[in-house]
DNA sequence: GCCGTTTTCGGCCCGACTGTTTTCAGTCG
């Protein structure tokens, strides 16, 4: 599949396309390709072969023949002029918040800045206050930025980690000298940033599979070569380990480089204690000095008298008593989710249908779909109002009538005023099946105003859920100020769910608040909030999360039944209307 | 750039917020 990297290029030339001022309207058309194109289920090579790129909203002629040019020789020329023309270091400064592309043009051309390093030393010596536009608050808020873009650097998405994993993995296993191959690091333990793909490879001939991997397009660099490992640098900026054990130590290589370091230290404690000494390679037997392979991770656990570790939990954080004093969770699994109860459709910014969604939903299993619209204040996202509202339900009415196999929820996903009302009436929220609600403005606000603009729609007896609880953006904003515990606490006492927004760059809740929130008592729902078909997917980031989580299939109401489901939402609404 | 025609070019979501100004530009969702 290429579509990932003609998604890259076109976003990249929409970026240098702003930086140089250009037509607003072409930069967005790129943009829109390139999303477009990332959200595709079929391969896009396939697309060119049948003629039927022109079919795909968004792409014309012009880009059509760049997608001809990129799939084939794996750039396109017009992308190459640009990158000579405008430094990438402009290109980086966009993910600085609060600096657009404008300002980027303003600064270099006022001062030639052309790496976010340069940009973080003129800031710190005050040379950019003074220039039009810019103050002492943005100079200080370009340098708040650039601390926070250097904690994410060189980390990526898990979904990205997973797109590129997946082409490696899949080029080595058709290789017939690959005897076992596998993720193992932070990719395998579903860490939300990755810093380096790390993929355990068990083979009689290191030397071939190196060749193997080498041939992989996306190679930029290779950073070291040795016998038994491979560390290339791609041109995405990823950096990746391959490491060629032999196929007796496949089991004990993967476990020892999934880690992590901290899991593992505790481990080979308790290992030294039974005479074992664990290596990448084997197990020593101390006493005997015989040599021991396991052949299974199961195994490995075995011999330390534990029950398996699955990698989500293997972080040191009480994994390891747990397994122990046989206590570890019934980690719940993608395949407990009954339905999606965070989607947005074509009525507000979604790119699909109703009727479209369900039948996905449908084909995934599911039982049941909430279709969750943003609410009339969102004008950018089309945001419906009380009549399309009522539209809406009327056709889910209709729609349930004809569909068979799935149940369509009426919901919305209705905004929390910066005023802490809501953007709804009771008289509307208490016709719809489902009413998620969550914040979309005012992020600055102080923490007292945000957590209590929370914890007031907490208390509405038809909120059922509140959506993306932080508001973090993976890499590009910080969550806005708000007391969690407070937040935890009144959703325990209100019966209130809260989310986790399966969206690769919100994760949110995270790992360990999900925890958190379950030993407080609360009940969490995953969803994935997702705008496409394709998106519906993204569930199993959410249900990661939660296994990092601790949490178990009854945690997570979305794993029950429809008529239990609808007994959660009632019972607050019953006790709501009683107060 | 795309799209849809009024077939050859004009329209393409919009409003709030912030910090900069002194009436507005840039950024964001």
């Amino acid at each position: 599949m290429k579509n990932y990297i003609v998604s890259i290029i076109f976003s990249d030339i929409a970026d240098m396309l702003e930086i140089k001022g250009e037509n607003f309207f072409k930069v967005r058309a790129y943009r829109k390709a390139a999303r477009a194109i990332a959200n595709l289920s079929e391969d896009i090579e396939s697309l060119i072969e049948t003629s039927s790129l022109a079919n795909i909203e968004g792409i014309g002629k012009a880009l059509e023949g760049k997608i001809r040019e990129i799939v084939t020789s794996g750039t396109c020329a017009y992308y190459e002029k640009l990158k000579k023309e405008i430094p990438r270091g402009l290109v980086e400064m966009l993910k600085i918040p609060g600096l657009g592309a404008k300002r980027i043009r303003t600064i270099y051309e006022a001062l030639g800045i052309t790496t976010i390093d340069e940009l973080e030393q003129a800031a710190k010596q005050r040379k950019l206050r003074g220039l039009p536009g810019i103050g002492v608050k943005t100079e200080q808020s370009i340098l708040k930025g650039i601390q926070m873009l250097k904690g994410k650097m060189g980390k990526m998405l898990l979904s990205t980690a997973f797109y590129v994993a997946d082409e490696i993995l899949e080029i080595l296993r058709s290789y017939s000298a690959v005897d076992k191959v596998d993720v193992a690091g932070s990719l395998r333990r579903k860490e939300e940033l990755i810093s380096d793909l790390d993929i355990i490879v068990s083979s009689k001939d290191p030397v071939e599979i190196a060749d193997v991997v080498l041939a992989y397009p996306r190679i930029a660099e290779v950073l070291k070569r040795d016998e038994n490992r491979l560390s290339v640098l791609l041109d995405l900026g990823i950096r990746v380990n391959v490491r060629v054990v032999e196929p007796r130590s496949f089991w004990i290589a993967l476990h020892y480089y999934t880690g992590s370091r901290e899991h593992n230290a505790k481990l080979f404690e308790i290992a030294q204690k039974k005479g074992l000494e664990f290596d990448e390679s084997c197990v020593v037997k101390k006493e005997s000095g015989e040599l021991f392979y396991p052949e299974s991770e199961e195994e490995i656990y075995g011999l330390l008298k534990m029950p398996f570790i699955i990698p989500e939990l293997r972080e040191n954080k009480g994994e390891i008593e747990a397994a122990l004093e046989d206590k570890l969770p019934n980690s719940i699994e993608v395949g407990d989710i009954r339905g999606d109860l965070h989607i947005h459709s074509n009525w507000s910014d979604g790119m699909n249908s109703i009727e479209e969604i369900a039948a996905k939903a449908r084909e995934m299993g599911y039982e049941y779909v909430a279709i969750t619209d943003h609410s009339k204040s969102l004008k950018v996202a089309r945001g419906l109002d009380e009549e399309r509202l009522f539209k809406q339900i009327e056709l889910i009415k209709k729609l349930n009538k004809e569909i068979q196999g799935i149940k369509i929820l009426t919901g919305i996903e209705v905004d929390i005023l910066t005023n802490d009302l809501l953007d709804f009436d009771d008289d509307v929220l208490k016709e719809l099946d489902v009413v998620i609600a969550s914040i979309h403005s005012g992020f600055g606000q102080d923490r007292e105003k945000i957590t209590q603009r929370i914890v007031k729609a907490m208390y509405n007896p038809y909120v059922n859920i509140i959506a993306h609880p932080t508001g973090r953006i993976l890499g590009k904003r910080e969550s806005y100020d708000v007391d969690i515990d407070v937040i935890l606490k009144t959703a325990a006492e209100t019966n209130t769910l809260l989310e986790i927004n399966s969206t690769p760059d919100r994760l949110d809740l995270n790992d360990n608040l999900a925890r958190k929130a379950k030993e407080m008592g609360v009940k969490l729902v995953i969803n994935t909030d997702t705008h496409e078909l394709e998106g519906l997917k993204d569930i199993k980031y959410g249900v990661w999360v939660a296994r990092r989580g601790w949490l178990e299939k009854e945690d997570v109401v979305n794993t029950r039944p429809l008529s239990q489901l609808l007994e959660i939402f009632n019972k607050k609404r019953m006790n709501g209307e009683k107060k």
